[in-house]
DNA sequence: CGTACTATCTGTAGTTACTACAGATTCAAG
DNA sequence: CTTGAATCTGTAGTAACTACAGATAGTACG
């Protein structure tokens, strides 16, 4: 039964993370210590990758660790809870919007300055300028 | 001559800096070493406050501290050069455009998931299912 | 079985742009 | 001269990894 243990290295490659990135969730205790082998190298099953690949998805997802730990912990609650999962869910989904909102104002202010500078060596640059003064 | 002399706390009263902020950016090189008291108080005058400001918009549109350093020399040196201002302000616009590209995506995927949640107390979350398996 | 090479181990430090102390000193007002 | 606010230096913490160094384990080959 306990024939299909793998190395962390293998386990690096099938999820796509980093060794020194499963070695970090392990301490930060996102993941659960590992079996290790008569040398003390780690050994994992199918259940730790599984574990690992939602937190890189919620990880491409943008949330946080501390997200990540709540999200992981109401998995591992006998019963999920659908309501809170989805509030977590929609607040991030918020903060996301409102960071869209910021980077776009940026990029809006940086197209005008960047549409009003020739580009040539003038001696005045309306980029500067702007950046300057008010 | 030497009548404006501002102390730290009223430059960052004026820029809205923090006091720790300055002094992290005298360390970090982007601000010159300010006159001080006789009894050692940093002491700055008006071109302090303009480099500040500067740095503080500058860090407001996104850029990074490379990036700034970067655009103070250019200050710095006797003609600015329009020429490279502007290709840093665009290559930095790309960036924040990558970047929204980035949490469109995220965003879609959250609000998709989402809907497809009911927030009810059911045994499976949809959210939860689509991290967990590919 | 020995050797060589790769994988893994632990522990620590670096990354970005600040922020937050602690404990000592200086300054300004009264 | 005293008191309280401001400032000083130096260090450590933040988020989520990444990058070593130096030591040990595992494995393939002859």
């Amino acid at each position: 039964m306990s024939d299909h243990r793998l190395t962390i290295g293998r386990v690096a490659n099938q999820t796509g993370c980093h060794v020194e990135t499963i070695r970090y969730y392990e301490r930060e205790r996102l993941l659960p210590v590992p079996e290790r082998s008569a040398g003390g190298n780690r050994l994992y099953d199918r259940a730790s990758i599984e574990r690992l690949v939602f937190i890189r998805r919620s990880r491409e997802l943008g949330f946080s660790m501390k997200e990540i730990r709540e999200l992981l912990s109401l998995v591992d609650s006998a019963q999920v809870s659908c309501d809170r999962v989805k509030q977590l869910a929609d607040a991030h989904a918020g903060e996301i919007r409102a960071r869209i909102a910021d980077l776009r104002r940026m990029e809006a202010i940086l197209r005008d300055l960047s549409s009003r500078c020739s580009g040539k060596d003038v001696p005045t640059c309306p980029i500067i300028d702007a950046l300057q003064s008010r």
